[in-house]
DNA sequence: CTGAAAGCGCTTACAG
DNA sequence: CTGAAAGCGCTTACAG
C-alpha cells in the first residue's frame, strides 16, 4: 500500500486549506458548493478515504458497536447455539442500517471477561449476548453500570437486574406452550433446563408452564430437571427423567437443542413421539422444522430482537433515556405437541 | 461517563514522564522493572486502559480484521445460509486467538459495496465469505487487489482469479458423492445448482460429479438445472426438473439448503427418497442431519477453514508472501442415498 | 533507564 | 465562506 492520500494532499490540489477539505468532506453547509464539488471530486478521484482512527480520536466516539456472545461455560469447540447466531444476523443488519460498525467478539472463558470495548474507545457501547450462569454475570453487568459503559443486553426482562435488557416474555411463552399441550389432554408434565436464578430466562419459561399447570387444577409441581443448551445435555436429562419411571406424557424444553436431545433419548428407548410423550421445544431454530416429528416450539423474532438491540443502543449512546423491551412469544405448532396441523387455540 | 483517564494522569500520579508510561504499559525492556510494576498498578487501579484510536494512529495498524459476508442478491430478510454462520463463529475465535478484532459487516445490495475497512484504517486486511455472482465480484476482487488491500477469500481456489483463496476442494466433494451414489447402482442422475463461471464453487462440484459419471461409463452428461442457495429454489428446481419426466434416480444439489427444498418437492409430488431418487447435498449444516430421511451430504471443516483464513489473512498484513488453501471434501453418508448406515467405501 | 518533543490525520473553535 | 491553530491520546526516534 503506497502512501495514502490525507487531507492535506487533497487540500494542495484544490488549493484551499486543509480545513475547508475536512469541511467539504462532511458536507458542512459552511463551505461553498462550488469548492466542496471540487473537493470531492478529487478525493473520489485520489480515492481518498478519511482516516478512521484521527476522526475518532479528535471526535471521541467511534460510532462502533461491540458485540459480546458468551456461551455456556462447559462448551467447547462445539456449534454455538443457532438461535445467537441468527440473532448476530438481524443484529449486523440494524448495525448497518443505523450506520455504525459492528465488532464481534466471543466470551470463551469466564474469568478474562474483556468487555472493556468503550474503555479503550474502540467502540461507543456494547451488545450482551448468550446464555450463562446469571450469578456469575450479574457482577459484570453491575461492573459495567459502575463503568457507566453503554449497553443492552439479550436475556429476561427484570427491574432488579442491572442495565438495561431487551428480551422475550419468556413467561408467557412457557405458558401457552403448556396450555395448548394441557387442550390436547397432556397430564404429566416435566420440565428440562435450568429453573432457578442461574438462568433467569429459562426459570421464567418454567414459571409460565407453571402457571399453565396450576390453573388447570394440577395437583402436584413438575418434575425438573436441569439441562444446558445442548442436544447431549438435553439428552442425559432426558435419560434420568425416564430412569424415574413417574408417569409422564407431555416434556416441555427450555430449548430446541435441549429438546433435540431429548427426542433422540426418546427414540433410543423406544417412546414414540407424540404418541407415548409430547415433546415441545423453544426457540424455533431451523433444524427444528426438520426433527421427527417436526417440532412444537416457541418463535423469537429475532429480527425485531436485533433491530430493538440496536436501537435502543445507539439512542442510549445518544443521551437519550431508554427502556427495557419485552417481544411477545410465539407458538409454532408442529406435529411434536401432539396433532397434526393443529391451530393455535390458546392465541 | 466520566474524564476517563489518560497516560498523562498515571504519569503525575507516578512521577515520572508519560513517555514511561507508555513503555511501561506496552511491557518495554527499556524501563526499569521497579517502574513499570508501580505504573502498572496505577494504571489498574484507575482502570486505565489504553485509547485505540489513538493507538492505532499513531501506529498505523489497528490489529483489527473485517469480515464482509455477502449474500445472493435475491435475498430479502431471510436467513442466512447457516454454513456461513457457522463458519464466521470459528473466523470469530480465531482472531481472538491471533489477538485480533474483528469488524462484521453485511454486504446487502451488490451496489454499494463497502470494502473500505482499510482504506479507513479501521481493519489491516478483509475477509471476504459468501456466494454471489462470482461474475460481478470479479472486478471487486481486481479493484482490492490494485489498491493493495490485503484480503482473502473463501471459495473456489484457481489461480486465474484475483487475490488468496481458501477454500474445499469442490471437485473432490462433488466426485466423491456421486461416486457414492454410482456404486450403490444409481444411474440417471441431475445437478440442482447453478454450473458456470458465475458460480465457481458450484462449477466445480458439478465437474467433479461429471468427471465421476464419466469415469463410470456414463453416455450423456448429467441434467443440470439452475438453482440458488435456497430451499425455494430448490424446490422450484426440483418441480421443473420432475416435470421433464426424464429417467432419473439421483439429484446431485449444490448445497444443503437446495436440497431440503428438493426433498421437499420430491414429497410433495409423491417420490419416495431413497427409493424413487436419492439425494445428496453439500455443507452439512445442523438441518442437514434432521431432515426425513437425514441428508447424505459433504462436510466442510468450517474450525479449520476459519483458522485458516484469519492466519493466512494476518500473516499476509505481516508481510509474509501467502499460498492458497485446499481443504479436503469429506463425504457424510447418511440415509437419502439409499442405504442405512452406509460405509464410506470411496475414502 | 528516562524525558522532551515530534507527529499520526483528523475536527472544530476562533478569528477574519 | 475560509484559514491558521489547537488538540484528541498515544508511540517512538532522539538525546542524555
Amino acid at each position: 500500500m503506497k502512501d495514502k492520500a490525507t487531507s492535506f494532499d487533497i487540500a494542495h490540489l484544490a488549493g484551499v486549506s486543509q480545513s475547508t477539505v475536512s469541511r467539504a468532506l462532511r458536507n458542512s453547509p459552511l463551505v461553498n458548493q462550488e469548492t466542496r464539488d471540487k473537493v470531492q471530486a478529487i478525493a473520489r478521484e485520489l480515492n481518498y478515504k478519511v482516516d478512521k482512527n484521527a476522526s475518532s480520536l479528535r471526535q471521541q466516539h467511534s460510532r462502533t458497536i461491540a458485540l459480546l456472545l458468551f456461551e455456556d461455560p462447559t462448551s467447547d469447540d462445539s456449534m454455538i447455539n443457532p438461535f445467537f447466531l441468527s440473532m448476530l444476523g438481524s443484529i449486523t443488519k440494524a448495525c448497518a442500517q443505523e450506520g455504525y460498525d459492528l465488532l464481534v467478539s466471543f466470551q470463551q472463558f469466564s474469568d478474562d471477561w474483556h468487555a472493556d470495548y468503550e474503555d479503550t474507545n474502540k467502540a461507543d457501547g456494547i451488545i450482551l449476548l448468550g446464555y450463562g450462569d446469571y450469578v456469575d454475570y450479574q457482577d459484570k453487568l453491575t461492573k459495567l453500570e459502575q463503568q457507566q459503559t453503554h449497553f443492552v443486553r439479550w436475556g429476561a426482562v427484570d427491574n432488579e437486574h442491572p442495565g438495561l435488557s431487551i428480551g422475550c416474555d419468556n413467561f408467557q411463552g412457557g405458558y401457552k406452550i403448556t396450555q395448548h399441550l394441557i387442550r390436547h389432554g397432556r397430564k404429566h408434565f416435566a420440565f428440562i433446563g435450568g429453573a432457578d436464578s442461574h438462568c433467569p430466562e429459562f426459570f421464567e419459561r418454567f414459571k409460565g408452564m407453571s402457571h399453565a399447570l396450576q390453573q388447570a387444577g394440577a395437583g402436584k409441581p413438575p418434575i425438573q430437571i436441569d439441562a444446558i443448551t445442548k442436544e447431549d445435555s438435553g439428552y442425559q436429562a432426558a435419560t434420568e427423567l425416564l430412569s424415574r419411571n413417574a408417569p409422564l406424557d407431555a416434556i416441555v424444553c427450555a430449548s430446541d437443542l435441549i429438546a433435540i436431545g431429548v427426542m433422540h433419548a426418546l427414540h433410543d428407548s423406544g417412546k414414540r413421539i407424540p404418541e407415548d410423550i409430547a415433546v415441545v421445544g423453544y426457540d424455533n431454530i431451523l433444524a427444528a422444522s426438520f426433527t421427527n416429528p417436526p417440532l412444537t416450539t416457541v418463535h423469537q423474532n429475532t429480527k425485531l430482537a436485533g433491530e430493538m438491540l440496536v436501537k435502543t443502543l445507539v439512542r442510549m449512546i445518544q443521551g437519550e433515556p431508554q427502556q427495557a423491551g419485552l417481544l411477545p412469544a410465539e407458538l409454532v405448532i408442529r406435529q411434536s405437541c401432539g396433532r397434526k396441523h393443529d391451530q393455535d387455540v390458546s392465541a
